[in-house]
DNA sequence: TATTGTTATACTCTATAACTATA
DNA sequence: TATAGTTATAGAGTATAACAATA
């Protein structure tokens, strides 16, 4: 059919969608940036980190879309700024393990109370528990779908041509 | 209560969404700078002058979260890539009417079917209808609840502290 | 040869503050 | 005096391509 318009209703949805996002994320923002003077992309990796302990730099970036020089670059400042420190891995000389240091966990855990009130006040405070059940479902549903989607712009990670 | 914490479902919840929302984000960058080699800020605009024919710039940046001169920037690539005019308002010579062109408003007809395609692709592929419909009423919500919240970060537009 | 990551570089974008002009 | 917009400037972030080192 390759019908070329969205229905209306998708056409409202689609623009709801994005504009929530954009001041949530414009919100999240200022606060990362005023408690623990981070952006959204630094405070991001550090979450991961502190999940996890520690990540390749090609772990690390699974999941953003990012250039690999970018991750470098990020990376590069929150070495710099005492929260991750870099070092070959043992497993493969190639890649480099980046581990969270104990300031790194600690000023996450200084930022992610005030990160989470506004989410929730912004995103979660108006909705039923219902809503936000049937919004995560979706959420998931969508995400799902988008990992199993063939990246069309990101170089191909891994990629045997065989 | 001040409660610090996300019950489970909302993190995830959240986390879903933003994960999905930046690779739609990503893919829609991807897809508007390769066909009409435009930032989705720029089909922003363009989109929303295809609407109104012509906004002052005042107008235009209600509902981007933007600094003013960011707004004078990006006018000013679109005025010097021929897609929209600048001159004074007749009603308020202190405002600019920002109108767009017909090479503007071809390019918007141009690039949409990709964008529509891309946004059908990725997020509305794997929704039912009743899906969509439930997200569309879900972030209507959110986004009207956010609307009517005071922005603390933006400077305050038509203040009067009286 | 393929993969991991870094570096050099150029460019886009955004914000702050100072400024001009009109209401 | 307040509002609309622009300009100058500086800084953050991102991508591309060339490069080094290891598998």
């Amino acid at each position: 059919m390759a019908d070329d318009s969205l229905a209306p209703g998708e056409l409202q949805t689609y623009f709801a969608l994005m504009e929530a996002v954009n001041v949530l994320q414009h919100a999240v923002e200022q606060q990362l940036r005023a408690e623990g003077d981070l952006s959204s992309v630094q405070f991001g990796l550090l979450a991961r980190l502190s999940d996890a302990g520690s990540l390749t730099m090609t772990q690390l970036a699974d999941g953003v879309v990012y250039s690999r020089s970018g991750l470098t670059y990020q990376a590069g400042l929150l070495e710099k700024a005492g929260l991750v420190t870099r070092a070959p891995s043992p497993d493969d000389e190639r890649a480099t393990l980046v581990t969270i240091t104990e300031r790194g966990a600690e000023l996450v855990g200084r930022v992610l109370p005030g990160h989470v009130e506004v989410v929730r006040r912004l995103l979660f405070a108006p909705l039923s528990e219902d809503d936000v059940r049937r919004l995560g479902e979706i959420m998931a549903t969508v995400r799902d779908h988008m990992r199993a989607q063939p990246p069309r712009s990101a170089a191909p990670r891994k990629r045997r041509t065989t």
